[in-house]
DNA sequence: GATATTGTTGGCGTAAGGCCACTAAATTGC
DNA sequence: GCAATTTAGTGGCCTTACGCCAACAATATC
């Protein structure tokens, strides 16, 4: 019975042709963020062809079933593709699909997060005329192609979300860092002051950075701070209650 | 030159064809669970068609680009079609995509966590040739179809993190409850006891239930308890800190 | 009634963040 | 050289929320 049905399925997949089906169109699409001057930017690109040509878009596109071996690879591949950059922090956040999104049909894309310390952009493939940087207030005034303001909008949320309770913001750093540095960054990207004491009592009793020696302070005035790294391997890592929420 | 872009896209979009770019197959596939006799249980289904004849699945399938206005509404109408269950709970777990978890070619799946409270179940369609409530573990210990093994366990880590800081085990329950029911359903789903004074202080402070009069208990013995309702639009509650990290 | 069983509350210890003032180490200006 | 300024880092106390466990309350059974 087993052999049979064996027998079956591979008669069955022989005639199985996935064009009978026509579904839905598959993009990866990605919002990643870096640091630039302690504000919050984006990567954006401009799209170079129809739909929506000239208008700015999050980086991504169809997927490559011969070159993709997966969502995040095709995630990966895009990414570097279309701005030249690569991104050593990168997560999936949600998958958005319907009829009207995208005018060509019924499409799904699935948004990733990526973070990374800033980096020049190059935009490489002729689908796309520009790859560029934008203070995350800005691109979000955008008007971007297809429902690009949206997916934006969820990724900044995530990325929000998870830096309250884990150390996501050492991502969009460049390491070596002083802990004031790194508390700018994660005020900026929760949008809220930090407590100086309760920030550093949390990062360091994590155990999570390790220290490399003294930097004189960035404008020249004042007394040094302490250089950190992220040890390897923190990805994980998560408090058990939530900064910015005192009373 | 934005009217004659304008005009552009018009044509593009007129000449384009889906169908000329085929891409990965797309499906939704939900794991719903429920509290059946104090155990948590998951919905499965015995696949009628090939591939994977006869083996058990999460139940799902391909979008139907002329029916589903979205994503969820496709993992709601699948869910309905091969099981007869309805969830009022549904949430997007995480999306997975590759070339060799379907043998029928590159295939894209959503994965949806479902709760409700217990009802029974009935195989509507034809592609289904059962449809039952499996103890969890018993579940996870099948061969399940395709990669379902593993999308199972992902729905059911999901599960266990976010019941850690939300109340989301409340749907798994049939109200009205009482608050030792809905603990010991939150210790079947996070697989630990909590302490008891924690728990009903956290629950109660959280202002999110409706106290409802007492019954008596279960087995006739013992102190009567009291009866509770979930409010409604308690989805987005959280919690600061987490339950039963305690040292 | 005494005992068992389940529900509910009191009370104290502890972990971790909020808050704010204080000390430490550098530069700038006189 | 020495105060004033600036930035880095710490001390110390308060509060919140959870762990823990014992007590009390209300029912059933014997």
């Amino acid at each position: 019975m087993a052999s049979t049905d064996n027998i079956d399925e591979q008669e069955f997949l022989a005639d199985y042709n996935p064009q009978d089906y026509p579904g839905p169109l598959v993009t990866v699409d990605i919002a990643i963020f870096t640091l630039i001057d302690g504000q919050l930017h984006v990567l954006l690109v401009q799209r170079g062809n129809h739909p929506a040509r000239g208008q700015w878009a999050l980086p991504g596109g169809f997927i490559d079933a011969d070159r993709d071996q997966s969502l995040s690879a095709a995630a990966m591949r895009k990414l570097h593709e279309k701005t030249g950059v690569q991104a050593p922090y990168l997560e999936q956040v949600c998958t958005v699909g319907d009829a009207s999104r995208d005018p060509r049909g019924w499409s799904v894309t699935a948004l990733y997060m990526a973070l990374m310390a800033h980096a020049p952009t190059a935009a490489f493939v002729e689908s796309v005329t520009d790859a560029r940087w934008w203070p995350l207030t800005s691109a979000l005034a955008k008007d971007l192609a297809f429902d690009h303001n949206h997916l934006l909008e969820a990724a900044r949320q995530r990325l929000s979300n998870k830096t309250a309770y884990t150390v996501l913001p050492v991502h969009i750093l460049d390491a070596p860092f002083t802990l004031t540095q790194l508390q700018q960054a994660f005020e900026e990207v929760l949008g809220a002051p930090l407590e100086k004491k309760s920030f550093r009592r949390r990062i360091l009793s994590a155990d999570i950075l390790d220290e490399m020696g003294e930097a004189p302070p960035p404008g020249g005035r004042g007394r040094p701070a302490a250089l950190f790294r992220p040890k390897p391997g923190l990805e994980d890592h998560a408090f058990v209650r939530v900064v910015g929420e005192g009373k």
